[in-house]
DNA sequence: GCGGGCGGTTAAGGTTCCCTGAAGCCGCTT
DNA sequence: AAGCGGCTTCAGGGAACCTTAACCGCCCGC
């Protein structure tokens, strides 16, 4: 995945600078302004993935901001405030921002909502363990870029491992969270389907991804 | 647009209550629990169209939903908690939290938060999925310059698909926002439906536009 | 009103793919 | 070496899906 460029625009120099050192430290490329206008047409030139925008520019309301943002297509905005105020909360939530945070806020917690926020743009919440990467939204398993095709109760098998990478899983919930059902005693269909998930990620080139653990279930290899 | 159904789940039981009823004002229909297993086996049924959640139910923790919840699909989940703590906020967030508010919080914020969520993500604008081309404003799908002709229901189903290209949208997903009501179970209209759609696009030239997800549904090639 | 065309739905039959149970083998463990 | 648990293979049955065709209702022009 290509690095995601995020533009702030704050008037705070201060914030400006320590934000945009956050950001990079977290793996975005950043621009940054200190100026509504500038930081406006910026936005049209560089088209970036995000932008972060914190209300009460000297130069231009943040409401038009927000406003002409989203003509130019679908980028996602966080708005920054120092005034936690429900109204404008709501004003600027309507007006196509997607989300709000008040001033004081912590860095973590931006972060992490920037994260939201791209996450919904690239389709769902992939999750990578290792050479693995499982796509719930689209239903797909990859080994290291190659697609793995599963049957749909592989795939639920696969998935309800990834869970939690690591953790034994019991037969016993393996069957009431895969099959939903209790299986006959002698049955082996869990041990079929494990064979066969092996069976394809070997051809794909996984090695021992999934863990036997005698007497008692599998886990995945975190 | 048929009307957006809310999943919530609550264990204080006026809260919800008084949720149910805002949402219902605004528009909404809305699937009110105050049991966190029960909820989450709703979801499945019914695959509403955002779920709000409080944290700190008695019979479940927020985390295990959040994940169960990141498997059905790509429902929007806003989290509701009593603490306001950073670490909770985001642990969740990064858990596949969509939005997070802290009790208390103002009705109005949580409505506007709500919209946030369902606002179409695709708008009117022409979109192009590879050599496809679909183009709300004058109803009309190309395939590489070519018109393909569809009636009504044809179009309104791959318009559903194009909304988020290679995500998986379930029976059920395409039966509430594209028929708006539940089908019979027995029913095959979707299919049929599908088979035409993929028969008009093959005739202007495109294979494999829709990828057939057994046991689950169907998805645009992105 | 009447007939034709169009689109939506239903139903039946065919096809593909997957689940699963059985049977035998392998390899630990005691 | 015996026994248990896990692994592999394979074929039967069935579910899910696809296709085709007919039916029905609606809208339109005549």
């Amino acid at each position: 995945m290509s690095t995601k460029r995020i533009l702030i625009v704050e008037d705070d120099v201060d914030i400006l600078r320590l934000l945009s050192r956050e950001l990079e430290d977290a793996g975005f490329e950043v621009l940054a302004f200190d100026s509504g206008m500038r930081g406006l047409s910026a936005v049209r030139e560089s088209s970036p993935d995000l932008v972060i925008l914190d209300l009460g520019l000297p130069d231009i309301s943040g409401q038009e901001i927000a406003r002409r943002l989203r003509h130019t297509g679908n980028i996602p905005i966080i708005i920054l405030t120092a005034a936690d105020e429900v109204g404008t909360k709501v004003e600027m939530l309507n007006a196509g921002a997607d989300d709000y945070l008040a001033k004081p806020f912590h860095v973590e917690e931006l972060l992490a909502r920037v994260n939201v926020q791209l996450r919904k743009r690239t389709l769902g919440v992939t999750q990578k363990i290792g050479d693995l990467t499982i796509d719930p939204a689209r239903r797909q398993v990859f080994w290291s870029a190659e697609e793995v095709r599963f049957s749909p109760r592989e795939y639920e098998l696969l998935h309800y491992l990834a869970g939690q990478p690591g953790r034994v899983y019991s037969r016993k919930e393996i069957e009431h969270n895969v099959w939903g059902e209790e299986l006959p005693p002698s049955s082996n269909v869990v041990d079929v389907h494990i064979a066969n998930i092996r069976s394809k990620l070997r051809d794909a080139g996984g090695f021992g991804v999934i863990r036997t653990v005698r007497g008692v279930g599998y886990a995945l290899k975190s």
